[in-house]
DNA sequence: TGAACATTTGAACAACTGTTCATATGTTCA
DNA sequence: TGAACATATGAACAGTTGTTCAAATGTTCA
């Protein structure tokens, strides 16, 4: 059976075209191993309130803890996980740390689930 | 000490105008929630697959399966989370039965995803 | 230097998630 | 009806994830 070949559903006439079509646009496994890393970072609350935050001004980890009501090391593991999906940066100043945005296209994901989310209610 | 007030990094300056900025913008703990459930969805690649064949065309539980080279069984679970979530819809056609986008959505979802993660590599 | 503060880090733990396997449901057709 | 096919479902298992706790690192200032 060569490469590229499907048997199922008893029907042979329709995956030809369909395995084409598909093969031809579907990023290679890399990028799609990157892309479900990149929606995961977005898949847990306290990060997606961590961005909700510094979409309003650059703040430092303490200042996170505290309108988040979260411990200061949670909140830290956390941003260490932003900060290494490149959607946040960090600068130094003094004692404090102060985190902020340092990607155009993480309002515009956020906002893009935020239509989905408001649009499927009743 | 009055609700909103918040003790940190022995300043307490900066943190009036943040408290109100963020307050006000900050999405309510629900919408919140179902925005980290929506991300959750898109966080694993063979859901993410899933979604890419169905950018294509409408196919049946049996060719996805094929074309993703995976268990009926597994597609099957992960169609029904998608399913639960509106991002994809159902239609029984005799024995089979075709999964098709629900949603306009994830198409700008995962493009503006894609576009991330494509420029953050060197 | 040493005390005080801000942040980071690692280990440990419970909770959650995706796949597999076996089985059940639903549909067609002889 | 019963056999064959397509799909759905539930339990079980390994792997992953987020928080907590304790301890380490980094910075300022007296």
């Amino acid at each position: 059976m060569a490469i590229g070949d499907v048997e199922c559903c008893d029907e042979t006439y329709v995956h030809e075209d369909l395995l084409k079509k598909v093969r031809g646009k579907m990023p290679d496994e890399d990028e799609l191993y990157d892309l479900a890393e990149l929606f995961k970072i977005f898949g847990d609350s306290t990060r997606i309130r961590i961005l909700f935050v510094l979409f309003e001004a650059e703040v430092c980890v303490c200042d996170l803890a505290g309108i988040l009501g979260m411990t200061q090391s949670a909140i830290s593991h956390q941003l260490k996980i932003l900060k290494a999906s490149k959607l946040v940066k960090a600068r130094r100043d003094g004692k404090q740390v102060f985190y902020s945005l340092d990607d155009d296209h993480v309002r515009s994901i956020i906002r893009q689930g935020r239509e989905h989310v408001l649009e499927r209610e009743p």
